[in-house]
RNA sequence: GGGGCGGUAGCUCAGUCGGUCAGAGCAGAGGACUCAUAAUCCUUGGGUCGUGGGUUCGAGCCCCACCCGCCCUACCA
């Protein structure tokens, strides 16, 4: 038994998810987590809505409204789609809470006191009305360079040329129109050269592993070559305020600082909730301890850089030294497990252009197993994947309907109508024996590529296994068994199927748990095979120290009734009663419904 | 501009250390069967492995150049 952390990317709370977002991270981590669980591991699943930043004011100050509504709304609907899509989270919980401010200003403290934050000047655009940081990309003007009128302050999209924003002819502001106010202001800088040499250390003993994907690896210490201090404070009035400039209520922490600290708060929020406040050390002081960090390829920079620089720092492991802070010295990421991104067709997501596909609209339509099955068997691992709603359709049709869906189908029908529960099992023929074997073996085939985040090969090897079984039932024929001489051996084969079917049930269940209950059931038995997550309103712990809300929703669950990882044998005399489908078939109307609703 | 990743059958993609590696699934064609949501099972795959060079006894797999797509470029969360 493992202790492991499940890390999972903060969604930002400026809308609900695009399904490109939950292959991203969610699916994969929840099918890790699923399974690490079930291996006998001790997994805490942490993580939660991001909060603060430049884009939610924004989103704000449209909706004429605070930012603390904003979040709110946003954070119910996230956590409402994980939830429904059966994410296992330990807790999901946000960054406005008073547990997470405290965290995040511990460590700043430390890292601060080690040494590795240098207060440095630095000129930025202001927004003239409000004094707030106007990031590049939120600043358009004339290319110096080209003259093309609406190059963004970081790079002319018709150029190339990356610009300063400074040099702009006429910058203006994408948000209120204004012109940009250029001042030289007081920021604290991590001081990433300093942990340079240990990041890189760490990353060397990573890639000795060998365990990382190998582009994952390869970027992240590609980056390392240019590394410079990076600031991690900003001229804005939402976010965390930074100690020793209380008096400075416009200076807060730069968003991506506080956002990655939120594995570490979630964790100790966790750990208090439970009542037992020191809980969380098990997963972040024992070196022994795995971490596995979830995201999309975007986010790797400021997980295999950033997160374990100020981590780093905290621990005082830089080229500075120094003393861990009251946390004590606290665990570098395992592994970070990026994925690439989802297409919609050939076509990046985007919310704006209304080419999106949001998780709660395909929830809603279609439940969660098509969906998580999608990306499980064809989600963007290792290279960009595209959605298609052709592709969907088939999947759900050829591969969970007619290959899994059927083989519990047929088998649940056959035994319901010739014995009405489980029959017993008689002496074993040697094609009984190799199928039960090829399922047995399964374990450790379908273990072995989840334990190494190759879900799509997984998901494959699952179904071939499924392919197997229906070859069974074809090949014995149980159907074919009316005369009393041949009662036994039906018995036996159906016997047979059942249990493959179980066990191929346990098998998919990280993939599909909201299918492996329904199957369990047809199977005869009770209640949950696998726990799902829950949606709970708590009280904020800190009410004297939160910006936030004094109650919100959390993800949270009690997954100790996980079912091992291991057949189970199936017990003769369970009630099996005449199946009804587990799995719905799509009409393949509703790709070109689907594709209409998207262009309107 | 710099860095990274990818370009393999109609479609979606596997191909670990260079030598049965030219593959799987879906779609298509033919057959078997009927327990099952016309589901299942069997048979069927000539695609210059983006282009042009090079290294090698031998290269999707190594090197160089080029074309195309995507991502990152640190104040996009």
């Amino acid at each position: 038994m493992t202790r492991v952390l499940s890390a999972v990317a903060w969604p930002y709370a400026n809308g609900p998810r695009h399904i490109g977002h939950v292959a991203g991270f969610g699916v994969p981590s929840d099918v890790f987590s699923r399974y690490m669980r079930m291996a006998g591991h001790d997994v805490l699943m942490v993580s939660g809505s991001d909060e603060h930043g430049t884009p939610i004011l924004v989103l704000a100050d449209k909706a004429g409204e605070k930012p603390l509504d904003t979040i709110n709304r946003n954070h119910e609907v996230i956590a409402r789609e994980l939830a429904d899509l059966g994410c296992s989270y330990d807790l999901y919980t946000r960054t406005s809470t008073g547990n997470h401010y405290e965290v995040v200003q511990e460590l700043f403290r430390v890292c601060k006191a080690n040494g590795y934050f240098v207060e440095q000047g630095q000129s930025v655009a202001l927004e003239p009305e409000t004094g707030r940081t106007l990031p590049d990309r939120y600043i358009e003007g004339t290319c110096p360079i080209c003259k093309y009128a609406e190059a963004r302050g970081d790079q002319c999209d018709n150029c190339g040329n990356q610009l300063d924003p400074a040099d702009l002819i006429e910058p203006r502001s994408k948000v209120t129109g204004a012109t940009p106010e250029f001042v030289e202001t007081q920021h604290w800088f991590l001081d990433l050269p300093a942990l340079a040499d240990a990041l890189s250390v760490w990353l060397d003993g990573r890639e000795a592993e060998g365990t990382w994907r190998p582009n994952v690896i390869k970027f992240s210490q590609n980056i390392l070559k240019e590394i410079r201090p990076r600031a991690m404070t900003r001229d804005i009035d939402w976010g965390i305020p930074v100690p020793g400039w209380e008096d400075q209520p416009t200076k807060r922490f730069y968003v991506w600082f506080d956002a990655v600290i939120g594995y570490l708060s979630a964790a100790i929020e966790w750990a208090r909730r439970l009542g037992e406040p020191d809980k969380w050390r098990e997963w972040w002081n024992d070196p022994e301890a795995l971490s596995y960090y979830f995201m999309g390829k975007d986010n790797i920079v400021f997980h295999s850089q950033i997160w374990p620089a100020e981590l780093l720092a905290y621990n005082g492991q830089g080229a500075r030294g120094g003393e861990p802070g009251r946390f004590g010295t606290l665990n570098l990421p395992t592994e970070v497990v990026s994925s690439e991104f989802l297409t919609m067709g050939d076509q990046q997501f985007s919310s704006s252009r209304g080419h999106v596909l949001y998780v709660r609209d395909v929830l809603e339509r279609y439940g969660p197993d098509p969906l998580r099955y999608f990306i499980c068997a064809a989600g963007p691992e290792t290279s960009d994947a595209a959605f298609t709603w052709a592709d969907f359709v088939t999947r759900n049709n050829s591969e969970i309907v007619a290959g899994w869906g059927n083989l519990v189908n047929r088998t649940a029908t056959m035994i319901a109508k010739n014995f009405g529960e489980i029959p017993p099992c008689h002496e074993l023929e040697q094609v009984d024996e190799d199928v039960l074997a090829a399922v047995r073996a399964g374990f450790e085939s379908v273990g072995d590529l989840l334990r190494h985040h190759k879900v799509r090969a997984a998901t494959a090897e699952a179904m071939r296994i499924v392919g197997e079984v229906n070859k069974y039932l074809t090949v014995t024929e149980p159907y074919k068994m009316k005369d009393e001489s041949q009662r036994q051996r039906l018995e036996t084969v159906l016997h047979v199927a059942a249990q493959c079917v179980s066990d191929c049930n346990t098998l998919l269940a990280p993939f599909m748990p909201h299918a492996a209950n329904r199957v369990h059931l047809v199977l005869g038995g009770k209640g949950d095979f696998v726990p799902m997550p829950r949606i709970e309103v708590v009280d904020e712990l800190d009410v004297d120290n939160g910006a936030g809300s004094p109650s919100y929703p959390v993800i949270t669950g009690d997954y100790s009734d996980t079912p091992a990882w291991e057949p189970r044998p199936v017990v003769p005399g369970t009630p099996v009663a005449k199946p009804t489908p587990v799995f719905t078939k799509l009409d393949p109307a509703v790709v070109e419904e689907e594709i209409a609703r998207l262009g309107g």
